[in-house]
DNA sequence: CTTTTTCTACGAAAATCTTCGTATTTTTTC
DNA sequence: GAAAAAATACGAAGATTTTCGTAGAAAAAG
């Protein structure tokens, strides 16, 4: 057995898979471009986080090439259940409903944005308690 | 001025901020015991936090009587609604929808949770798009 | 080839967050 | 009152996360 169980990722891990679920894959260089698009971040920096990554299974590595290229081990879909289940427990009590209500707050929805969630909600079973 | 924007609480301080806004107002002693119910905190780690909040704006102290007796800052939807949109930066791209979909998919929602959901969206006006 | 550039490996500093030990003061108990 | 218990103040250790400098290997340029 070698590490197991992947951690949640912190923030800067967080960063880096977003850009890796955009792209599919890219090198050290390319995810530090696209990082230093908002903020500035030095390349050793991003390759270290990204080789860190690698060993917690966050990412996997084709270092067949002198150029390794990685990409993301775990799903966007399965990380953002993780995170919203952890600000469930953190923040909210467990309470989804509460947890929408502050989400439609926190950002000025739109009209539009806001009927798309209607109908989501709408067509979405519950699950079968 | 001292120092006053009053930053997002940390896990920790998330922790002791839930006690306090259940509580309405408490010394470090009930605060500690309430968190002892789950984990186990040394007395001392907890009222270091606290006085740390303290200094960050986030709790206010009594401290007129020896025991001092402490309460939020900041308020409990405040504080949910940055740590929303905090999320929704990080790992949404902003976009509330899939964050409404991960929360009913992360917990459990109930049949009867889901209604109050719907009803309560269907209530909420929008921005103009 | 030789030089320069690009890349990975690695260790460690820096920054932040969390925990706790010790000293001191105040209150309570006997 | 004196001893014991309970509270605050403070500094610093630990743990985690983030950043970066340096060294050496590989590739590209000249």
């Amino acid at each position: 057995m070698t590490k197991h169980n992947k951690p949640i990722p912190t923030d800067r891990e967080l960063a880096i898979l977003g850009i890796l679920w955009e792209l599919g894959q890219a090198t050290v260089r390319q995810v530090n471009e696209a990082m230093n698009e908002d903020s500035t971040t030095g390349y050793t920096t991003t390759l270290k986080l990204m080789q860190i990554m690698t060993e917690k299974g966050l990412l996997l590595r084709d270092d067949s090439q002198f150029k390794h290229v990685y990409r993301p081990a775990i799903s966007e879909e399965r990380t953002q259940s993780q995170l919203v289940g952890e600000l469930l427990d953190k923040a909210f009590s467990g309470s989804a409903e509460k947890l929408v209500m502050r989400a439609l707050s926190a950002k000025k929805v739109s009209a539009k944005e806001l009927e798309k969630i209607r109908k989501m909600l709408a067509e979405y079973k519950g699950l079968e308690s």
